[in-house]
RNA sequence: GCCCUUGUAGUUUAAUGGAUAAAACAGCUCCCUUCUAAGGAGCGGCUGCGGGUUCGAUUCCUGCCAGGGGCACCA
């Protein structure tokens, strides 16, 4: 890549002048006119030189210079002390024609070629609602996943369901009280009357693991395979296809038995429960087997990771959740370090922000609570009222793709872990700075394509334009771009960047005629060709369709 | 109380310790007999407050202020 090429000429340069440097900071100038590629050496190393930060610029550059780096069109000394390299016109035809010749694997990069990832995310529970902080890890872990595949890792998508628990009990309670409800309700109606039904419950639950009552079966089974089926469905809706199922009822006896062989060594027995004392790590104490016998949350991780393991042998596993369970998810950390050390090592947890309503949190104890569905038909409503006048065919099929996309676009255009307050007309958009103007920006470019293919222009760059563009400036960044997604596990990087290379390229439509009859369009032609397989394949890393009209 | 975390145009957000802090939305003005106007072109900032480190701080450290999350049998 040319960013090591510069680094290279710049360590070179650095070291012929025997002066010490540790990694080159290269970076993207914000104004193109201050070049392609910045770096701040001759400013960091000015003061050990014994020299002014633009003097030392200067001789660096007198150096790379004399080396001719392949694709430097020139070097120049700015600012501060700034070294801007500017790079030629060949370089980005090359881009082009590299382009079109990669397509889909255009992007992609070898960081973490023949490495086994677990990607665990979205994490729904049965019996209760998939609401939309359900979306949001779903729209992060399904974009990470994909960021981490075309790393060159093999992946496995992981869903972990919560299938038995407290939560499951009062469900059932509120359907034995009025089977009538819907299995949210029923939830909710629990939740409200715990306190006052605590014991009930809690037999329940105790009846759940231990599987003597047939009617908490036959209600258990019911609810549980209707859940499940409702959260397929919206799988399909997201564009997700899961590779494995992780159910608390197997991790649950696993994570128990783990608990109870390290009494004494990990854990310790306090007020009838086991509990791991987080205190001696700067951590808090956490039950992992409460006084009824039963293993928590806690324990059930534990038993995940085992299984985890077992299912697949990973090198890595990236396990999404908001970040309220960030300070709970330490302790789990801790526990499994002693325990597993390995695969607390190769445990990675990342959080993502809340979704959270103008009103405050989002409760299903309360029933304040917005489903994922709800969200994406209130959405694809509105798409379709746009689309009243278009002449596409299956424009149910386009308008779901759509409203998926300015939803999963919403939560993945800010850096993660920030909270979204979520108000739907406002966080909604479907121009400017959204998933539909990137969808947008694509139809486009195939509608051209497609005009190119019937007046038989054929993509090529050997006349380009003389004005080069910024178009061809942002395109080759592209594997930077999904290579520091990857490295930081931020998909926004992502979005930022496609957001500015569709605004290049909406201007570029513009104001050029492409599909003309002139020397130059073939070479337009290819530039909206590169264009396509860039936001295309960007858009697939988003997790985004990217339909060909609309 | 302790531990995490966030604070940037009116609003939603960018900015890998760097150059004049960048977009979008909302508002005002233009641009469709042209490859889809979900588009393009044009007009605005004491980065919550005070210290510190640094040649340079929105970014790192620290003290306040304000939000959010977590802290024993929920998940």
């Amino acid at each position: 890549m040319i960013a090591e090429i510069l680094k290279k000429a710049i360590k070179d340069a650095v070291s012929a002048m025997s002066l010490e440097t540790g990694e080159i900071h290269l970076e993207y100038p914000a104004d193109l006119a201050y070049g392609d590629y910045s770096t701040n050496v001759a400013m960091v190393l000015a003061k050990k030189a014994q020299k002014t930060p633009k003097e030392l610029a200067q001789e660096i550059i007198r150096y790379i210079v004399q080396n001719k780096p392949d694709h430097v069109e020139k070097v120049e000394v700015a600012g501060a002390g700034f070294i801007n390299f500017y790079l030629s016109q060949d370089f980005f035809t090359e881009s082009i024609n590299e382009i079109l010749k990669e397509r889909e694997k255009w992007g992609s990069n070898n960081l973490l070629k023949n490495q086994k990832t677990i990607v665990e995310y979205t994490d729904p529970n049965p019996f209760k609602e998939f609401h939309i902080g359900h979306l949001m890890s779903n729209a992060v872990g399904e974009s990470i996943s994909r960021i981490v595949e075309l790393s060159g890792a093999e992946v496995k998508k992981a869903n972990y369901q919560g299938d038995v628990g407290l939560h499951v009990a009062k469900a059932i309670f509120g359907k034995q009280k009025n089977s009538e409800m819907t299995w949210g309700k029923a939830y909710t109606y629990g939740v409200q009357n715990y306190e006052k039904n605590k014991k009930e419950i809690n037999k329940i639950n105790k009846k759940i693991y231990e599987k003597d009552d047939n009617e908490i079966n036959s209600l258990y089974e019911k609810g549980r395979k209707i859940s499940l089926e409702h959260f397929e469905e919206i799988y399909r809706k997201l564009g997700t296809k899961f590779d494995e199922y992780f159910f608390e009822s197997e991790t649950g006896p696993i994570g128990q038995k783990l608990v109870k062989e390290n009494i004494g060594k990990i854990f310790e027995e306090s007020d009838g429960a086991i509990i791991f004392k987080g205190e001696k790590y700067g951590l808090h104490t956490r039950v992992f087997i409460n006084s009824d016998g039963l293993p928590t949350y806690e324990a059930k991780d534990l038993g995940l990771a085992k299984i985890k393991s077992e299912r697949f042998n990973y090198d890595k596993s990236v396990v999404i959740t908001g970040n309220e369970v960030k300070e709970y998810f330490k302790v789990i950390l801790e526990a499994m370090k002693q325990i597993y050390p390995t695969l607390a090592e190769k445990t990675k947890h990342i959080t993502h922000g809340m979704m959270r309503l103008p009103s405050g949190k989002m409760s299903s104890r309360t029933g304040d609570i917005v489903t994922a569905e709800s969200l994406i038909d209130e959405v694809k409503v509105k798409v379709l009222e746009k689309m009243k006048n278009s002449d596409v065919k299956n424009k149910p099929e386009i308008a779901e793709e759509i409203a998926v996309g300015a939803v999963k676009y919403s939560i993945l255009k800010q850096s993660a872990g920030k909270d979204i307050i979520f108000n739907f007309d406002k966080s909604l958009s479907f121009e400017g700075n959204s998933g539909p103007y990137l969808q947008y920006s694509y139809t486009r470019a195939h509608s051209v394509l497609e005009k190119a293919k019937e007046q038989n222009i054929k993509l090529s760059t050997k006349i380009s334009r003389l004005d080069l563009d910024i178009l061809e400036k942002l395109l080759y960044r592209f594997p930077e771009v999904v290579e520091r997604a990857g490295k930081e596990f931020e998909p926004h990087y992502i979005t930022t960047y496609l957001t500015e290379l569709a605004g290049a390229f909406n201007s570029f439509y513009a104001k050029e005629r492409i599909v003309e009859e002139s020397d130059s369009a073939p070479y337009k032609v290819a530039l909206t060709q590169a264009f396509a397989y860039t936001i295309k394949n960007g858009l697939w890393l988003l997790g985004i369709k990217a339909p060909e009209r609309m």
